[in-house]
DNA sequence: CGTGTGACACGTA
DNA sequence: TTACGTGCCACAC
């Protein structure tokens, strides 16, 4: 049987590590596929596309640090609210960003 | 089975 | 900083 049965389980396990991760910290999309050790960037992409509603989907951002175009005010909304590392916009167009060296979170306990 | 597309990542310009 | 090309993997057509 083909090994891809269980797309729900993938998807499972992607949610559940989005759920992991702890107030005021991220995690890229490339991170949460390495840490599960399957999948890769664009597959995690897809699950929270399609099941991320149910999770802090604002925790689990792209490797640049932009916010999710179209959900900018509601991922800053949690940002600010959870303390999450920023990088304030230094001119008034630009949107901003989240701070990666700061924010981003490998799956260790407790950073700090 | 080829082609395009996507809540990606990275190098280069 | 943005834009483009390339690699990546899964899926829709």
């Amino acid at each position: 049987m083909t090994p891809m049965d269980q797309p729900t389980e993938y998807a499972e396990r992607v949610l559940e590590t989005a759920e992991a991760i702890p107030e005021g910290r991220v995690m890229t999309y490339g991170d949460v596929a390495e840490y599960l050790g399957q999948g890769g960037p664009r597959q995690v992409g897809r699950v929270m596309a399609l099941f991320g509603g149910g999770v802090p989907w604002w925790r689990v951002v792209r490797a640049d640090g932009r916010l999710l175009p179209g959900h900018e005010t509601e991922a800053l909304a949690n940002y600010r609210a959870e303390g999450t590392p920023l990088r304030t916009p230094a001119t008034d167009r630009e949107t901003y960003r989240l701070d990666m060296p700061r924010a981003r979170w490998d799956g260790e306990p407790a950073p700090d």
